[in-house]
DNA sequence: TCGTCTGGGTACATCGTTGCAGAAAGCGGA
DNA sequence: TCCGCTTTCTGCAACGATGTACCCAGACGA
């Protein structure tokens, strides 16, 4: 079978203790015996075995992402730059998809996923605050994205409101008075379509524009939801000339009913999203949005997850990390 | 700490092994002795440690996942539905990215990587059939794609040159005579590039059309290669009326370079892709493309994968499954 | 000369499971 | 009654690493 410690002691001459001293380099070893072992390791091409030290040891060396779903392109790029980051500090990651679902999320905080991983990186979107206080496990663990603010959790984000009131402005400056937002109730205040929509209304209320509720549409957060949701705004006879998709997806698919209907982007109705993924750059026409500073967000909040998992970092209170937002104006709201 | 097996030997009067037993299903208890055990395990909370018994049993019910990028949407789709399948038998999805680099594959085919997972999953890029067939472990493998094609592998692809071939038929039942093919060199006869340009020109010689190497340009399998691709054909006053993008990314790049340059899609030249990626629908104009049965995919090569692992599937040849295709015809090559 | 200290190394227990061997009890057949 | 077989359950070793305790040789000071 594999080669073990064992067979690497008994072919350097040393006890097992001594191999694992090398390995763990322990400080009062002769640099002959260190190189004895070096050699046997080499010689017989050992690899220590993890899942016996993530037994001992009770640490991993992996860390747990919870996300809806990996075919969403904003996590699909958020975890890859997580798991190049990870990678960079000696660690892997484990996904689990929730689809948003409360025993999905349940399941990833408590169960066997948790078992398996050092910490974790988690993005609630079903479960409030309370029940993932009451429910985490005391390994550490940091919120991404904004549903959940709170300060007995570590949290990395990016400035929602002031991103979202940017981006209005912007609409606004173009002279866009009538701004349909998509993906949010008119009454939400907290979480992402909360925070995006908070943002809209301060825009509005600087320029002195009227909140008008009717051109609120909640939808689910994807291209479909977006492109349903843009064809019953049309349908009502609602008037708009600019769409806020409160993120990409939204914004492209709605982009993509606005053209089958014949209306002209950005002349007739301007659109803008929210996240930079990448397909936003080659949309046509190309899709103004805001760029949430993802690179940051993967490091920050790999950086403070490893911190707390090696006890780097000893706060009481949780840690809140802001990350800076950039505006990427394109053509479908220049 | 965590509740074990021995607390709940403990709570229920019975011993280790009998705990152990129950939760193996082994055949013969008592079954009152079982609703002791059971009664014990739901009112302590015991979770099985899966490092422990990975540890003994040499099982950890993880299948790694070796691609070169998941921000790739392509990949991005199949991981989530590989993950989704796998799930559904009980085993997790470890994701590795290789960035299509040799040294990547290979220690994600030998290293630590492979000690963690019972089966690998594997789309080489960089790797070649006898590299991967020398250096593979004794651990079941099975290759994602088709860029080795080898009786020694288990190999679960999609019909490349049949669906190029149908999608080329396409094009030129629109009327289209100058098709440019973006992804691949004149010269590709093997690997993803190679079995569709193969499609692509059985269709064009039972049409009777010439083949011209000059229309076709090489690029890297992204949204920006397409792009620049697409603009070198322009720049070099080559004249074309199709495009045909070897994946989703090329085209959907390749038509926004066409339309910021203000040539016509599809009037003056009709665009098409392959995969089908959820994006594809949502293009403006949507894209025309091959659906390549990605869920059956995703089912096949898990449950071959699982199938090895347990040991059900005992061919000494590789099995190669070859999953059927459709064709998407869309707006932007009707 | 003796006791103490320290660098360098070893032996054994341990993490929480599962495999193997075997023990105890019950039962039928000769 | 005894034997052998099945059913039910137990104890011990083992998976491959790390932590703890300890041992020994040499240096050092008194």
């Amino acid at each position: 079978m594999a080669v073990t410690m064992n067979d690497v002691a008994r072919a350097a001459g040393v006890s097992l203790k001594t191999v694992s001293n090398v390995l763990n380099d322990y400080e009062f070893i002769r640099p002959a015996t260190k190189q004895k072992v070096l050699d046997a390791i080499a010689e017989l091409g050992y690899e220590a075995n993890l899942t016996a030290r993530s037994l001992r040891s009770g640490k991993s060396r992996m860390l747990g992402l919870v996300l809806s779903d990996l075919s969403v392109p904003y996590y699909a790029e958020l975890a890859s730059r997580l798991m190049t980051v990870a990678s960079a500090r000696g660690y892997r990651v484990l996904v689990e998809q929730s689809a948003a679902e409360e025993a999905n999320e349940l399941s990833a905080l408590q169960g066997t996923f948790r078992q398996l991983t050092d910490g974790l990186l988690f993005t609630p979107l079903a479960l409030g605050a309370d029940a993932v206080a009451h429910r985490r496990g005391s390994k550490p663990l940091v919120i991404l994205g904004e549903h959940i603010e709170d300060p007995r959790f570590d949290l990395v984000t990016m400035k929602n409101v002031g991103a979202a009131t940017a981006l209005t402005a912007h609409l606004l400056a173009g002279g866009r008075r009538r701004i349909a937002v998509i993906g949010a109730s008119a009454e939400d205040s907290a979480g992402s379509p909360g925070l995006r929509l908070n943002g809209y209304r301060e825009a509005l209320a600087a320029a002195g524009v009227d909140f008008d509720p009717s051109l609120i549409v909640p939808a689910e957060w994807r291209r479909d939801g977006g492109a349903s949701a843009v064809g019953k705004l049309l349908d009502s006879g609602a008037e708009f000339d600019a769409v806020f998709g409160l993120n990409d997806a939204l914004a492209l698919g709605a982009m993509h009913e606005l053209q089958i209907r014949g209306v002209n982007v950005p002349a007739d109705v301007a659109v803008a999203g929210f996240d930079d993924i990448d397909e936003a750059r080659f949309a046509s026409p190309s899709l103004t949005t805001v760029a949430p500073g993802m690179g940051e967000i993967a490091e920050r909040s790999i950086e403070l997850l490893i911190d707390r998992i090696e006890g780097a970092e000893t706060a009481d209170e949780g840690v809140h990390v802001e990350v800076e937002f950039e505006l990427r104006i394109r053509a479908s709201a220049p």
